[in-house]
DNA sequence: CGAAGTTCACTTGTGTACGAGTGAGTTGAT
DNA sequence: ATCAACTCACTCGTACACAAGTGAACTTCG
């Protein structure tokens, strides 16, 4: 690795510069005399994994905010989905089916709670737990969901093949695995 | 973390449903005994590309978390490493660099300079830009963490061969490419 | 020159994320 | 029966992440 250089980074443009900024220049000109933007590299952020996750993340989120709009955040759609898939469940229980601490999850429950889609309710066996349920409202609105988590996932694998999306999905889940 | 419990699987009682069973969650197994869960399916949240890239995410800042530590989080970390390769730059500029946007570049500066990491001087060229650059300790400090990064990224690539590695950096690079 | 358009930094508001700590409720082992 | 261990939900504090809007400063172009 680090074998190659990304040349797509962006300039790096000097700040004191009197020339003033083009916004976006075809870049490679300026600082040539000293050396490349790669002074003092080995390091390239570009090419941690951490920085290309959270990019494909960002990406990820973008496309879903912009087919799912209406005011459902993705926690909360997952948190729907599984309630759709199971039925109901305490809180922390639906929490960690989708990798939610018990301080996120009551968040996310709170919200879906306001929007009237999900109730919650203390146990009657178990005076701690809460139980979280879909109300007629979070079923509906769920079920209309599901058909567009299909058009997310193919927007964001759209730059690569079948084949590629599988290796991805494969590599991702061995490397999202467990979390210790 | 919170290690697994000897008693593997949570399984929590029932959820004061009588005659409902509380969907034993298949940790990985699809259950083919066919109660309940396979009804809706067809949609599998631990299936969905997004879903994968959170969990990989959340193990990613998890173990750098374990390795850093003292109190510097994954932007703080990315914003010292940019300055360190890069030298000063507008504040807007570095958040493009490491992809944040202006209103989070501006959470992240403050608390780098809160800690004395970056100063953030105007410019006199342009009056509206702030130059952000390291203070001797902000250098020193990343300078010390940066081996810590190829650290990070092992640990976090582990459950893969180079092989995979180097195909899942290509592959991310893909969908994490333009954000639009 | 001056209007239009752009960029900069900043703010507000909302939504994840997680560590750490609390207290009530439950269970298992003695 | 009881106590230790555990789980549950909750709170507090911190840190991203982004949409949307503001006003000052700068550029471009007519």
């Amino acid at each position: 690795m680090t074998t190659e250089q990304p040349v797509t980074t962006e300039q790096p443009e000097q700040p004191g510069q009197p020339g003033k900024r083009p916004a976006k220049r075809p870049a490679k000109k300026r600082q040539q005399a000293g050396t490349k933007a790669t002074v003092k590299d080995g390091y390239v952020l570009e090419d941690q994994i951490g920085f290309l996750l959270r990019k494909a993340n960002q990406r990820h989120r973008s496309i879903f905010g912009n087919q799912v709009k209406n005011n459902i955040a993705p926690a909360q759609f997952s948190a729907l989905a599984k309630l759709h898939q199971l039925g109901p469940l305490s809180q922390n229980h639906l929490g960690r089916l989708i990798a939610l601490d018990s301080a996120t999850i009551k968040g996310v429950v709170n919200r879906l709670v306001q929007a009237d889609y999900v109730t919650s309710e203390r146990s009657e066996d178990d005076a701690r737990l809460r139980i979280i349920d879909l109300t007629t409202h979070g079923r509906i609105r769920i079920k209309g969901l599901l058909p567009l988590a299909e058009e997310i996932t193919q927007l964001t694998l759209a730059p690569l093949n079948d084949q590629e999306a599988k290796t991805l999905h494969r590599l991702l889940s061995k490397i999202a695995g467990s979390l210790d």
